[in-house]
DNA sequence: GGCTATCTGTGTATAACGTACGCAGAACAG
DNA sequence: CTGTTCTGCGTACGTTATACACAGATAGCC
């Protein structure tokens, strides 16, 4: 599958760092990939292709990456990429993990503002950067900074009293819905471009009946739907996000309340 | 775009059944699609179509479903599908919808038993439609199987008192975890088949050290991410999605205490 | 009946994709 | 200096979706 790159029959099983062999790509992500030292100096870089890649991707779209557009981009040819990157997907693997890079170091006063401030930003992290949205994803985080946004996460809940199952659960809970409202906000935004329907309300009145749909025939008349319409409709409604999120964290409180009165109470620990 | 299909240049603006023109791909999923009088009979039909890719989808996969692998499941050359649909999205965005048609009715003793045995129906149903985790969508819902899906979670939330806006604002939030916890463990079950790696915990105490992810390092450690691995642990974990969805509809509680309070005191209108 | 417009299914062709393979030349180890 | 190993490139293959033109079938109209 890869080129050869000091395949390691002399050195009986002497791991450079650690552990046993990665999962494919992961020993690229985490900079476990060892390069020969003969032969002729590299003119490219992994990170001067990913950063290429977004670069294409942050203003033609992902469906622009092409090994070929890449390359273009750095001025080799296709085939010169796959002497740093084992094929597309891997690619893909380590612009997603970029993208969690730039992230700011999030804070908050208690769990609640801490975590809300963390969603948020992951939230207008993935409207700038459309391109996630596309990804065929999504496997769990793996790259090292995808795992320190994780990170941050975790620190906001660990004096929560939740188990580490619970903490991860509700980080994964919130992250997907972040990443799913965004999708969501996108695709919506993108129809709503060329069409002839000025939104989805519209849409739905034309389609749906009274009888077969009583319930969404009410809200589609209701007008609650509609967009201002106005001009200046941000494309990414934070407040729409937000309304889910504050769902979620009122969940999560309830959670939390719960098991802290178990502490003093009698039940002893939660199942799986 | 499309074949002539009797171009109305006679009737001046009739619409066979209403409304403008929809979105491209709509009236085909809402049967809106009208077909020519004369001409040869159809060999085939769009329902054939999408049963074909569906199941083909059910036994290979989404990425087995192919214009050309589909036609060869019908007996028929690629092109002759493209007579009945007019691009490969459409047909994918007929399977979407197709795989709401067998969906039960459910029901419930108040909203949230209801609208929790909505969740998790969906969540199976998903499950056991695996592919339909791999479309590129996911614009938001507008065939009729679909809407008729929506329907039901609405009709769930009649009596909430919520705004018609908040109910979609958390149907959406419910459906989209449900999809998202389905494809994470999805993925995660994937990856784990054919890794050296047992699980995602195991890469995780590889690759995470103490000092730069605290918290993930806990967590990795604690044996509470690791699977049973005594043999036969379900693919998907419905009461790890459970335990997503009573906090998603514990915070659906506290929303509608708040409104039930608020129209026995002062507060108007919530804002959107 | 025949004429004509229209539709069906097919074959061929195109452009784009990811990527396997082999080669010329560069750089280092001995 | 020689041999090994790597780089970048050119070529080639298989697979996509789909545009287009053509032969034959069907229906409505005379």
């Amino acid at each position: 599958m890869r080129q050869p790159v000091t395949t390691s029959s002399d050195t009986p099983a002497a791991e450079p760092t650690d552990g046993p062999a990665l999962p494919p790509g992961l020993d690229l992500l985490w900079g476990r990939r060892e390069r020969g030292r003969t032969g002729p100096k590299p003119g490219l870089s992994v990170d001067a292709i990913v950063d290429a890649a977004i670069r294409v991707a942050d203003a033609e779209g992902l469906d622009a990456v092409s090994m070929k557009r890449v390359a273009a981009e750095l001025g080799f040819t296709t085939m010169a990429l796959y002497r740093y990157v084992d094929s597309k997907d891997e690619l893909l693997a380590m612009m997603w993990n970029a993208s969690a890079l730039g992230l700011p170091t999030v804070t908050g006063k208690g769990w609640r503002e801490w975590l809300g401030n963390w969603a948020q930003v992951q939230f207008v992290g993935v409207c700038r950067r459309t391109w996630i949205l596309q990804m065929p994803m999504s496997r769990p985080p793996a790259g090292p900074a995808s795992l320190a946004w994780v990170e941050q996460a975790l620190q906001a809940l660990s004096d929560s009293g939740l188990s580490e199952a619970e903490k991860m659960g509700v980080v994964g809970l919130i992250s997907a819905y972040a990443l799913s409202e965004a999708r969501m906000q996108y695709e919506e935004a993108r129809s709503r471009t060329d069409a002839p329907y000025a939104d989805y309300a519209a849409v739905l009145r034309d389609v749906v009946d009274q009888r077969t749909y009583p319930a969404l025939h009410r809200a589609a008349w209701s007008g609650e739907l509609d967009e201002p319409a106005d001009g200046e409709r941000p494309a990414f409604d934070i407040d729409q996000f937000r309304f889910g999120l504050e769902r979620i964290l009122d969940g999560v409180q309830v959670l939390i309340d719960a098991r802290s009165s178990e502490s003093s109470g009698a039940r002893p620990g939660p199942a799986s």
